[in-house]
DNA sequence: AGGCTTTACG
DNA sequence: CGTA
DNA sequence: GCCT
């Protein structure tokens, strides 16, 4: 429908209570059109959620909203409302091809498999202190596949079709089936993986340091302090200040230390913008740290504008798979600097986020969709 | 069989 | 090697 | 471990 009778009908809509958001995200229950075909419909979500997400949401004909809006709240979903979909050509219609790359889906924070994606990262993290990159991030990919359904996992034959889960992680994913991986269970519990969760978590501790003080009988910072190990600074840091920092950081605190920022960067740079970036910027309620990002409005004083454009691409996975994307599908090169198409031999210029997804053939996907 | 993001800095 |  |  028009622009304007979208503004008409949406002020209409919360004026009597109901909550209508100007783009999709995963909480959308309800999608409303005007003169679209049930095809048209669901191929736009589709290209919103990189999945058919049908089941999750009613697609709906105008006539369901005029209707609750006579009746000032939502009216029960009748066949009439609902708009009609063809059958697919071929096969199933569950079989919906989730896209294999974190960049090409919406990924939310809160998403409907936690139980399941928390036990493949346990294998993940595992394989890390193992010092087997490839296989943490296999499971890390597998996690991340399943944070992006529309709806929980229910059986085994919800996970036909699926990328980057292969035996191994449907083994793991049987826990549906007997409630708990062995696997899963036994690494949780093993020496070796709560020694390392302990000393990797202390700043300026890494996977080599910790394993090699696993190897000499270490398990906690206490035993470092204990055997008065060799600390450098960082971790003479890290061991002192242990508890505070795990301590996490509320979104309450980090707005409190963003207007105390923002005061400190006015007083030295006026109309300098401040804004908060990382986990808080991706909806997260706590988080380890603060990321800001200060800019000015003033032209020319964009030199250097580049890092700070794709640290707005912060989530790991997600930005590694920006980056493979870039590489493996696109011969181009994506860095905190610059993206370069090794094809025309030249950089390509980008002032937002927006064009970079465009450069590299992708549909922009907003940051709070992008917790792969 | 080989890749798995990338680069700078301390 | 560790952090970002 | 999973994919190409």
């Amino acid at each position: 429908m028009g622009t304007s009778r979208r503004a008409f009908l949406t002020k209409l809509g919360r004026s009597k209570g109901f909550l209508i958001k100007e783009t999709y995200s995963s909480s959308i229950t309800h999608v409303v059109s005007e003169n679209n075909s049930g095809d048209e419909v669901q191929t736009w979500l589709e290209s919103q959620t990189g999945w058919d997400a049908s089941s999750s949401v009613h697609s709906l004909d105008i006539r369901w909203f005029t209707e609750s809006m006579e009746a000032g709240r939502p009216v029960i979903v009748q066949e009439r409302h609902i708009l009609k979909v063809n059958p697919k050509p071929s096969g199933d219609p569950s079989a919906m091809q989730m896209k294999s790359y974190a960049c090409q889906r919406r990924t939310p924070l809160k998403h409907h498999n936690s139980f399941l994606t928390e036990a493949l990262e346990i294998l993940s993290q595992n394989a890390e202190y193992n010092d087997n990159e490839g296989r943490s991030v296999a499971f890390r990919r597998a996690a991340s596949v399943l944070k992006a359904l529309p709806c929980r996992v229910k059986s085994m034959e919800d996970l036909r079709c699926l990328p980057c889960l292969g035996d191994h992680s449907q083994r793991v994913i049987k826990i549906l089936e007997d409630g708990s991986s062995r696997e899963v269970e036994s690494t949780r519990q093993s020496e070796q993986f709560q020694a390392m969760k302990a000393l990797t978590g202390i700043f300026g501790v890494g996977v080599r340091t910790a394993d090699r003080w696993f190897r000499e009988g270490l398990r906690s910072p206490d035993d470092l302090i204990r055997t008065g190990q060799q600390l450098n600074r960082a971790q003479q840091a890290g061991v002192q200040y242990y508890n505070d920092l795990q301590k996490p950081v509320t979104k309450v605190e980090a707005d409190v230390i963003s207007d105390i920022v923002e005061k400190a960067v006015h007083s030295v740079l006026p109309g300098a913008e401040i804004q908060l970036m990382g986990g808080f910027r991706r909806g997260k309620e706590v988080g380890h740290d603060v990321d800001f990002l200060i800019t000015h409005p003033e032209e020319g004083k964009e030199e250097g504008l580049m890092p700070k454009i794709t640290n707005w691409l912060e989530e790991q996975l997600f930005e590694r798979e920006l980056r493979r994307w870039a590489g493996q599908e696109k011969n181009m090169s994506l860095s905190s600097h610059a993206l370069y198409d090794s094809k025309q031999n030249l950089y390509l210029r980008a002032k937002t986020e927006e064009e970079i997804f465009a450069y590299l053939g992708l549909e922009f996907i907003p940051p709070s969709e992008r917790n792969a």
